[in-house]
RNA sequence: GGCGCCGUACCCAAGUGGCUAAGGGAGCAGUCUGCAAAACUGCGAUGCAGCGGUUCGAACCCGCUCGGCGCCUCCA
């Protein structure tokens, strides 16, 4: 059974939905006013992942993310640029797809956006300033924290201590200072909207409180996001959601750890970040490899603790990658010898519910990778005692359905080695096919003089030429 | 000041009370090979930052020390 650290709780907890079969999950998506860094790709991923392994454990999963396109940082980048809010959104957004697409991140179920449920925010503001838990002031709507007396316990901060560690200036208007805006007065060119309270925009945090819970339901099973949204962000989403609904809000809080870069946190104040699609264009390697090595990379480390980006991360990320593309390509080739081996049937099993006893551990990708190496080990090994074609099918087949649970494998060709020139290679597969013949006859005469300076040919433009022992070769790239 | 995380081999990284401390990368030696590549075989932490303590037993629990980091402010 699936069990899963939930930071309400501070405990791994075993994961029941509310209904059978059936699971809700929401996570707070990007703001849309830049190129999404590591940082977003790790978070976008573990709760890609965290969908795939409820999917393949039989739940049907609705799974909301959103967009939040209206912030003070969307206007300030709009006004930089001359253009309009929503065309600073509107790009952020397409290339939000491009990068996460590059990473095999699939679409959420649904992915609204916050200018989207204007009315909802609207409604659930006045919600509150019915219910007495907030207030309005000159045009703002301030959400007042100790009206609820629970406020703290995601984070588990105690209200005193925040206010002594309040580094922000206080706003003279509000109750208490850790109050919170649900709506915003809006400024002569800010984007706005009609309200009871005059025109204005919503504030942050309210806006996923009422997507998720338009869209799951007020009370849902997973919310998920970063470890920095754990305050205020969520922990201001379970005042508001629970203050106006009465009920619980989402039941498993769920938080990722870090990117960082030479052991500090990779954020855009410190400027030592990277975007995703800066990995891309700086890649020696094709587009699928450098997204498939991503997403190994990051899962090699566990979810919830930080992790290091580096040039040699990836590239270990690469190398253990090319292990299991080896081992597909040898399983493509039709049986030479055949040994039956009734074997293969106990390793992939053994190795279905290893991996699954490790995601069920609070999605242990790393400890799930390891036993995927310890299939490939295995099956490498009864490949040279012999499997038939059948088998070598049944045994990539196998990698393809575990691999799916973490968005690996799924290649049919892998190109291996780096490019010359982005984009294009010197030779065609044909045309190297022709020249591992002609290499194989030269080998043939013992003309080893003539194979090796094919060899060497073919290696500048990238490949690699493995022989097999009945004379023949395959390649790589 | 408050809350919290981390320190495991050359590197990455699991393990959080009890079989020989997973796995990967790199390395070394061997098998195979015309050579090479791949695969396979073998080697590699008597020790888990340090020091104390609890326990029959600790990397794992407790305390202290050292070192690194995060949140408390927009942030995945």
């Amino acid at each position: 059974m699936l069990t899963l650290f939930n930071t309400l709780t501070g405990k791994q907890d075993p994961f029941e939905s509310l209904e059978p079969n059936k699971a809700r999950m929401y996570v707070c998506g990007v703001t849309v006013y830049d190129y999404c860094h590591i940082g977003h790709a790790r978070s976008a991923l573990v709760f890609d992942v965290l969908r795939r392994y409820l999917e393949y454990s039989g739940y049907e999963v609705s799974f909301v993310k959103n967009f939040t396109d209206v912030d003070d940082k969307i206007i300030k980048r709009a006004n930089e640029q001359g253009v309009s809010c929503e065309a600073v959104t509107a790009k952020y957004i397409n290339a939000y797809y491009e990068d996460m697409g590059k990473l095999g991140i699939a679409p959420a179920t649904k992915e609204p956006k916050a200018t989207d449920h204007i009315t909802d925010i609207v409604a659930m503001t006045e919600t509150l300033v019915k219910k007495g838990l907030a207030y309005h002031v000159d045009g703002d709507v301030y959400f007042q924290v100790d009206k609820y007396p629970a406020y703290g316990r995601l984070s588990k901060r105690k209200l005193e201590d925040l206010q002594a560690g309040a580094r922000v200036e206080v706003d003279e208007r509000k109750h208490h200072p850790v109050d919170f805006a649900l709506w915003k007065r809006s400024k002569a060119g800010e984007p706005s909207w009609p309200s009871p309270w005059g025109p204005g925009r919503p504030g942050w945090h309210i806006e996923c409180s009422a997507m998720s819970i338009k869209h799951l339901g007020e009370t849902f099973d997973i919310h998920g996001g970063g470890m920095d949204l754990i305050f205020p962000h969520h922990e201001n989403e379970i005042a508001q959601s629970c203050g106006a609904t009465g009920k619980e809000f989402a039941r498993y809080w769920i938080h990722n750890g870090f990117v960082q870069v030479n052991q500090e946190k990779m954020s855009k104040s410190l400027g030592n970040f990277f975007t995703i699609r800066e990995i891309f264009e700086k890649s020696k390697w094709s587009q699928d490899v450098t997204g498939e090595v991503l997403r190994y990379f990051l899962l090699s480390t566990h979810y919830h603790g930080p992790l290091d980006f580096s040039d040699q991360g990836l590239h270990e990320a690469k190398q253990a990658l090319e292990g299991f593309y080896g081992l597909f390509n040898r399983l493509r080739e039709p049986e030479s010898n055949t040994v039956a081996d009734r074997n293969l049937v106990s390793v992939i099993d053994r190795a279905r519910e290893a991996f699954q006893k490790a995601m069920d551990d609070d999605l242990n990708t790393p400890v799930a990778v390891s036993e995927l190496q310890k299939l490939r080990y295995d099956v490498n090994k009864l490949l040279e005692v012999g499997l038939s074609t059948g088998e070598r099918q049944q045994a990539r087949e196998a990698f393809r359905l575990v691999g799916s649970v973490l968005g690996l494998f799924q290649l049919d060709r892998w190109e291996y080695g780096a490019k010359l020139e982005p984009g294009q290679y010197q030779l065609s597969s044909t045309e190297v096919d022709a020249k591992l013949v002609e290499r194989n006859e030269a080998r043939k005469r013992k003309d080893f003089r003539k194979a090796d300076e094919i060899r060497r040919l073919l290696a500048a433009d990238g490949i690699t030429i493995e022989d097999k022992p009945d004379g023949t070769s395959r390649w790589k790239r």
